[in-house]
DNA sequence: TGACTATTTGGCAATATATGCAATAATGAA
DNA sequence: TTCATTATTGCATATATTGCCAAATAGTCA
């Protein structure tokens, strides 16, 4: 494969890595209803803040999400409003596998 | 959180994280284009075949692919055409940080 | 300044993932 | 049957990810 076809899948898979993981998802659908500040996220989430914070951060290296200080905290906002597209399809692929599923069955 | 919702985070999970690999997303997006075997995808990779054979079984675990076999061949493809959004989704991402790097660039 | 709050960072152990090689199926051809 | 082809599986190794604790950083207020 050539180098920069390759670069360009790179790319990629490193923003959908980023979006791979229950935690993480769970913040983007968060941030679409609008901006959060870690604690907040922390408090819903579940876990420790340092692992929290460590999530944020990933979104944040691959562009997904952005943060702003203000006083003592850091607020997160979706950077694009689009990439909620991504439950779209990921809820089509879970859709398509359990009609299949519900079809393999009734066919017995 | 409740267990069903983070039940629901997980499954979406799973399937993104299918899709966060380089090699994976070639793959995807190359059967968009119609049913391959493994010989050919191989080729195309450049990795070892048992490589990309677990590959392979990655998205087909998730749902995002089905295999058939016929002689000594195993054909995969798609088993929903709507995976490709993907696609679409990460660009929009991408495009969106080049676009706010580059006009960081110039505002400086 | 010092105390307090919010967040990030460093370090570490546990777990998961990626890859190639070798061995093993499964199919078809001679 | 024996050989060649295609693909998968098992194993070993290297690398990456996750999550928590503790420590460090940054901002606010008395």
């Amino acid at each position: 494969m050539r180098p920069s076809v390759q670069a360009r899948y790179e790319a990629r898979a490193r923003i959908i890595k980023a979006m791979g993981h229950p935690t993480r998802l769970f913040i983007v659908d968060e941030l679409a209803k609008g901006e959060r500040c870690v604690n907040e996220l922390t408090e819903m989430v579940g876990a420790d803040m340092s692992t929290v914070s460590k999530h944020l951060s990933v979104l944040k290296n691959v562009g997904v999400i952005m943060d702003e200080k203000r006083g003592l905290q850091v607020f997160y906002r979706l950077r694009t409003p689009c990439i909620m597209k991504f439950f779209g399809c990921v809820e089509s692929v879970m859709k398509t596998v359990a009609e299949e599923s519900m079809a393999a069955l009734n066919s017995r």
